[in-house]
DNA sequence: TGTAACGTTCTT
DNA sequence: AAGAACGTTACA
């Protein structure tokens, strides 16, 4: 009935700018979905990552407006939270107790139940969790002065380029990494605060812990492409091929857009490195360290 | 609720 | 071993 494509009604056709290596012989199509979009689903995050400055612009000291944060899941969270009822004379740090509950609410909805990295150090820091913070002189990993020694070299780097490169991270000097890395997760989507680092915070009630535990524990979670491979980048079913023409059945994502990480057994992604002294196990598209 | 797509199992 | 089919999960 519907036609032979199951996105039929889904999918426009449109110019597309991109070449279709996979069919040299097909008009060069874009397939949208309803919204207008090219119909590529990469992760949420990755559709939305964002430079530090953002996030800083976002977090005021003040903390004005500094919990609304921005992307994804912003609109949803402010609907979704009533605002928090009226309390007699709270102190001040009652309220900045309550302001950073409700914020980190919005914010862990909007991830996902992953705190972003840059939305947790503003949050921390406003809470005044110092003891999150490393001395002087041990911010290292991503962009520090060891970056040539190893840290660059990990896929890990694609991490910063997602939320806008080492030069955009104004935490830590000369770009270091001013949290101890054995608090924080490594994706290419971001890099987010690890388990330990909410047990410390006073934070681990949230969903965030179990969120990662059984992402990490489980092995069971579904993995998401890299987004940043070449079949991931590439936007167009080539139609042809057989994930393409058996896709009702198959359920398979068009073999030419298959991710490359995605190909790969789980098992063959777990990798330990050594980087800074630090112990970095990769969970599939995770740099995960456990020097804590 | 529908669609996309990952993971697993079955088939060849 | 590779491909197909199915179950399931993630997301809009």
């Amino acid at each position: 009935m519907s036609s032979g494509r199951s996105e039929g009604s889904r999918e426009r056709i449109a110019e597309a700018p991109e070449r279709n290596s996979c069919r040299e012989d097909v008009p060069v199509v874009e397939r949208r979905n309803r919204s207008g979009i090219i119909s590529e689903p990469l992760s949420k995050s990755l559709k939305r990552s964002r430079t530090l400055s953002q996030y800083t612009a976002a977090c005021p000291p003040a903390g004005a407006n500094g919990h609304t944060h921005h992307g994804s899941g912003e609109a949803k969270s402010h609907t979704a939270k009533p605002p928090p009822p009226p309390q007699p004379q709270p102190t001040v740090s009652a309220l900045a107790a309550a302001k950073l509950d409700r914020t980190l609410e919005q914010v862990l909805e909007g991830q996902n139940g992953l705190l972003h990295f840059a939305q947790a150090a503003a949050l921390l820091k406003r809470a005044g969790m110092e003891h999150m913070l490393l001395p002087a002189g041990m911010g290292m990993g991503m962009g520090g002065s060891d970056s040539g020694s190893g840290a660059s070299d990990l896929e890990g780097a694609s991490a910063v380029d997602s939320i806008g490169g080492v030069a955009d991270f104004p935490y830590g000097v000369g770009g270091g990494f001013p949290f101890n890395p054995g608090l924080f997760i490594m994706t290419p989507a971001g890099v987010f605060l690890a388990d330990s680092a909410l047990h410390m915070a006073g934070l681990a009630e949230y969903p965030v812990q179990s969120e990662l535990a059984s992402a990490i524990n489980s092995g069971k979670k579904k993995r998401k492409r890299c987004g940043m491979c070449p079949p991931c980048r590439r936007r167009i079913n080539c139609e042809t091929c057989s994930s393409c023409r058996n896709r009702k059945t198959g359920h398979q994502i068009c073999k030419f857009r298959k991710c490359e990480e995605l190909k790969k057994k789980p098992s063959a992604a777990l990798e330990v490195r050594y980087v800074c002294g630090g112990t970095y196990v990769w969970f599939y598209d995770c740099c995960v360290c456990v020097c804590v």
